[in-house]
DNA sequence: AGCACGCCGACT
DNA sequence: GTCGGCGTGCTC
């Protein structure tokens, strides 16, 4: 072993940012590895801080008296792997941050002090469980003891430990106890070893893949056999582009299961926002309790117990958001990731990485595979697909036997304001509206609020006002004036509009609350649920709704965004978009790329059985690419038109482009802080600098804030600036800067 | 982040 | 003459 020691100081600050020299005494040298936290003596007096190996040397950098010696290693306290020691330093690199906050996003949360005891549940009588269980079905105030009797009663020894009930069943102590009084089960702390090498697939629940989907696993294998040999980010990395309802989590079922075969473990990444009970549980029911669920709602104990379980091998799988991507497995074989395009998948504070990039290193480091879905795609993995950096693998056929894709219809709002209909509901919408209610199906109305803001259009024409430099939406800024969010320059509101001349021309916005009340007036006796960020600010209301809606208490579900994200209602047969417009100029270069990931999530909503379903947008631009290849759910027209906008205007991901956010209680201040980030910026090679600005809000909570825009081909020239000036403001505290790399989600 | 070193104003 | 202000710089 080694003589010397890398060790990352753990501080908050920048300035300290790089690896100090320790000498490793003797005794430590059996058990001192990478990843171990250690405590050492650091600046004068000896002063004991907090440290983590990251490498070791037999030579010394510095003079070698002036190396002091590692006090001692921290028992106890949790250890990193040496992957994601190396994953940490990939994050560093390429996100920007400092590798001391890089090491802190991949550890797992401090240990909780008091041991755990394994307390198991056991039915007692099989019969009288089953007997019980039929009585209480689909009573909704039950809920949980059916769902943990049923998971009970398909587990071969009839028992579960009260963390998986808890953790992934979701079940509250109070069903455990209820029925432990009644005295269905016993509670035990008896510890089940399991055996990891018995078949432990249930294998239930088990669908039949079609051909597509059965080629889609089939080539993904193949390619993991190769990568055993030699592993190359084209045979490792799979993009899974499937049309709504094609079956993606059958794919990534029968996936896991060959890799669990292999004796190896998977990371299951959702978003954040899907993971719900339904999602969960489909999990659950093909894999039992060899999954381990990571969920923000975990307390950090909670949190700490689901990594115990994964490191000691009694959980294979992890689900969870991208931060289950830090999960420490020993024999990583599959990293997947749902949904790829969410937005979620981007951290949004320091490091800023990008769970897609950062799944890839550690796939490497691995030797595991990568495999990413989406109805919808985003522009970055679809295009590296094309490129062949990836291997690509279409799903065209919807899974279901009898399911179709919808039928969709276009309103064009402008005509309807022409023939003289001012409600919010077209007359194409109403009639289909009244239509579903009477054959008892159900529906959904979306309405897009991100766009609230405001952009300027014309209600007669839909022309919408441009910035000329641009070709971005310019955004009602305050009073008569309106701004770009790029350039900053600014133009009068027009009071008609440049194109038709119409007087209609004015900010639009449009929410939840308006669409629910005007159906409560056009439709007084549907029942309706409205789920919003309102609606579901309380802790598990979301689910609520939802299983509400799913249970046919309601006819019509309002909602924003957060309704169309993979949810599977049977009984929607129509799906109402309001206005499709309202996220299509919100003033960002996404904005396109939302709009019609939305649309398209949106409408593959209807018709998920056999009774066909029907898509009604209402939209001011018919004719507009967004919409109309969404209304096809053709991903491949909306493709080919936005790449080329992309390529044309250097946005990402034909660049990289890093924001920097100048903030100060004081305008002046702000201004000059962003001005002389630019003078460093312009001294980047090949880089284009656009800006300062003003923000589209210039002073939040009495802070002033300016903007500017790096772009450059390589990310990693962006991040390393962006440590460059995290220390420079460090030094001059003249203002405080914020940093944001692409893809940012709201300017 | 701490802590020492360092070079200018009001004090026992 | 000295105590101490916190500006600048370093920490293996």
């Amino acid at each position: 072993m080694a003589a010397y020691a890398d060790v990352i100081v753990d501080i908050r600050s920048g300035r300290t940012d790089r690896v100090f020299q320790y000498a490793v005494p003797e005794s430590m040298k059996d058990r001192i590895r990478v990843g171990s936290p250690v405590l050492v003596p650091f600046g004068s007096g000896g002063r004991m801080v907090r440290g983590i190996v990251t490498g070791f040397k037999d030579t010394p950098d510095v003079d070698a008296r002036r190396i002091k010696s590692i006090d001692h290693i921290e028992e106890g306290q949790p250890s990193v792997d040496e992957q994601l020691v190396r994953l940490a330093d990939w994050i560093s690199r390429s996100c920007g941050g400092s590798m001391a906050q890089a090491l802190r996003t991949v550890m797992p949360v401090k240990k909780n002090v008091k041991a755990r005891q394994e307390v198991h549940y056991l039915i007692k009588d099989k019969e009288k469980a089953q007997a019980y269980l039929e009585q209480i079905r689909g009573d909704r105030r039950m809920k949980g003891r059916v769902r943990l009797l049923d998971a009970m009663l398909h587990r071969e020894d009839l028992s579960i430990s009260s963390r998986t009930a808890s953790s992934v069943l979701r079940i509250a102590p109070g069903t455990l106890k209820a029925l432990e009084q009644q005295g269905l089960i016993s509670r035990s702390s008896r510890r089940i070893m399991r055996n990891p090498d018995m078949p432990f697939l249930q294998g239930w629940n088990r669908v039949e893949l079609n051909e597509e989907q059965a080629a889609a696993v089939h080539d993904i294998l193949a390619c993991g056999q190769e990568c055993d040999r030699q592993w190359t980010t084209e045979k490792a990395v799979h993009l899974i582009h499937g049309i709504t309802g094609s079956g993606k989590t059958e794919v990534y079922m029968a996936l896991i299961e060959k890799v669990l075969q292999q004796g190896r473990q998977v990371i299951v990444l959702i978003p954040e926002i899907s993971l719900t009970l339904q999602t969960v549980s489909r999990f659950y029911d093909r894999f039992g309790d060899s999954i381990a669920v990571m969920n923000s709602r975990l307390s950090a104990g909670e949190r700490y117990d689901q990594y115990l379980r994964a490191q000691t091998g009694e959980a294979r799988i992890m689900i969870g958001p991208r931060s289950a991507l830090f999960t420490p497995f020993s024999n990583l074989g599959m990293i997947i990731i749902d949904e790829e395009h969410e937005p979620s998948y981007k951290s949004e504070t320091t490091p800023r990485y990008l769970a897609g990039d950062a799944a890839i290193v550690r796939a490497k480091l691995a030797g595991a595979l990568v495999v990413m879905g989406s109805a919808t795609p985003s522009l970055t993995s679809y295009s590296r697909a094309l490129a062949g950096q990836y291997t690509l693998h279409e799903l065209h056929r919807r899974a279901k036997a009898g399911s179709a894709l919808p039928q969709v219809e276009i309103v064009d709002l402008r005509e309807e304001l022409r023939a003289g209909s001012r409600s919010m509901f077209s007359r194409k919408l109403h009639e289909q509206l009244e239509g579903c209610l009477k054959r008892g199906e159900q529906a959904m109305l979306f309405i897009n609020r991100r766009g609230y803001a405001g952009f300027v259009s014309c209600r007669s024409c839909g022309y919408v006002v441009k910035c000329s430099h641009c070709d971005v939406s310019m955004t009602d800024h305050k009073k008569g004036l309106l701004k770009c969010h790029y350039c900053g320059s600014t133009r009068p509101m027009p009071r008609i509009c440049p194109q038709c001349g119409s007087p209609y021309i004015a900010s639009f916005g449009i929410g939840t609350l308006k669409v629910e009340e005007q159906l409560h007036r056009e439709f007084p006796q549907a029942r309706v649920l409205r789920m919003d960020r309102d609606t579901t600010a309380q802790k598990g209301s979301g689910d609520r709704i939802l299983q509400e809606f799913a249970g046919g208490q309601a006819d019509i579900l309002i909602g924003t965004q957060m309704i169309v994200k993979g949810h599977d209602f049977e009984n929607v047969t129509l799906v109402g978009v309001i206005a499709a417009d309202l996220s299509l100029f919100s003033g960002d270069y996404l904005s396109s790329e939302r709009t019609f990931q939305l649309l398209t999530q949106a409408a593959g909503r209807a018709g998920r059985s056999s009774r066909p379903g029907r898509v009604v947008i209402q939209t001011y631009q018919p004719d507009n690419y967004c919409i109309t290849a969404a209304a096809a759910q053709d991903y491949r027209a909306f493709y080919d038109k936005e790449i080329k906008f992309r390529k044309a205007m250097h946005y990402p991901p034909a660049c990289h482009m890093l924001m920097i956010t100048a903030q100060s209680s004081s305008q002046a201040r702000a201004r000059e802080a962003a001005e002389h980030a630019a003078v460093l910026a312009h001294k980047i090679e090949h880089a284009s600098v656009l800006g300062p600005t003003g923000a589209a809000i210039i002073k939040v909570k009495d802070m002033y804030r300016y903007v500017l825009y790096v772009r450059h081909e390589r990310r990693r020239v962006l991040a390393a600036f962006m440590k460059f000036m995290e220390q420079d403001a460090a030094g001059q505290s003249r203002a405080f800067y914020s940093f944001d790399i692409d893809p940012f989600s709201v300017l």
